[in-house]
DNA sequence: GTCTATAATGAGATAGAC
DNA sequence: GTCTATCTCATTATAGAC
């Protein structure tokens, strides 16, 4: 497989699971199976990589959950669906989305890497607000405020139930913490 | 001062604004006036020192809450008060609760802090469970579901809305994310 | 494109003088 | 309790051979 593929997915497996500066060239060397100084060759420097990875993620992400809203009957299934996205991206409970891993190290990042995070996180919550709208005009998703407020509201309590459940080590907090969303969310 | 007091202060502050592993001896020394290897003195190894610092905050944090309880006349009002913390803790957008912050490091933490984080973050939720049922009681918050899950959610709420304020590079985020939460609390 | 070798820096940590 | 000095190791990065 393309050497510069896997490099990008080893990259962001270990970004998600320690953070941006959590990982070394070294990790990832060993994982690949070449030395440190050939990952220079495809990404000169760490934050090279790390721009990399972040834009293929929000390119995928923001793909998803457009995916997720066109092929969904209703706005609730999407919302469902973008939910358990969230869900299957912890794992076993050692990972988390690669938006929410790096808004932690985001005082380190480089300054076209934070940009690069601040787009992304904008981009996702408007994308919840589509689906907030779709889901609103289907009724199949209650939205009783402001439904850019509540994309907002969403976004950031998907990202808190992964945060809590690794602090707690226990994955089932994340159900727990995202339940109140579920029972918006019309069963049909 | 107390120069240990000091250090902690001061490793408090790096840890929420950095993580954990963002931070080293010598910034603390830095900051301290001191020089690195004075701080092996109070704190042998950098774990000590992440121990301390997440123990006095957890002592401080669940106090601060339980305190906010009792001297408010309404759940409601505890509530807002302790949702002021959480946005307080910010400071100027830069700064996470620590809890937050060393959840995303939790991957890299020893198992002393580990475990210290998981019994933080349950008795965490616990307190704002606590606050919910005083609140449902006295009529000042509207609690619809399970109350341990509905404040497993606002805690994960808050959390997520810190980090995605950080993300965004804009504090008003913290305050869409978290508005859903205050519509639920009677104005008295 | 990958390698060996090597810099250059910074990390956590220790020994021992004052 | 703080210092200087030093150690060991990991990290990012570069040079140049193959």
């Amino acid at each position: 497989m393309d050497t510069q593929v896997r490099l990008l997915d080893l990259a962001e497996a270990a970004m998600r699971r320690h953070g941006y500066g959590g990982f070394s060239y070294a990790d990832i060397a060993r994982d690949a199976g070449i030395r440190k100084a050939s990952i220079h060759h495809h990404f000169p420097a760490k934050s090279d990589l790390g721009l990399a990875v972040l834009d293929r993620y929000s390119d995928r992400h923001l793909t998803m959950l457009a995916d997720v809203r066109i092929t969904s009957r209703l706005g609730g299934q999407a919302l469902t669906r973008a939910i358990e996205f969230y869900r299957d991206a912890m794992g076993t409970g050692d990972d988390l989305c690669l938006l929410t891993a790096l808004a932690n190290d985001a005082n380190a990042l480089s300054p076209a890497m934070r940009d690069m995070l601040a787009r992304a996180t904008l981009a996702t919550a408007n994308c919840f607000e589509e689906l907030l709208l779709t889901g609103r005009k289907d009724m199949s998703i209650s939205v009783a405020g402001d439904p850019a407020v509540e994309a907002t509201s969403i976004l950031a309590l998907l990202n808190g139930a992964q945060l809590l459940a690794r602090a707690a080590r226990d994955i089932t907090m994340f159900d727990r913490a995202i339940q109140p969303i579920q029972t918006r969310i019309s069963r049909r």
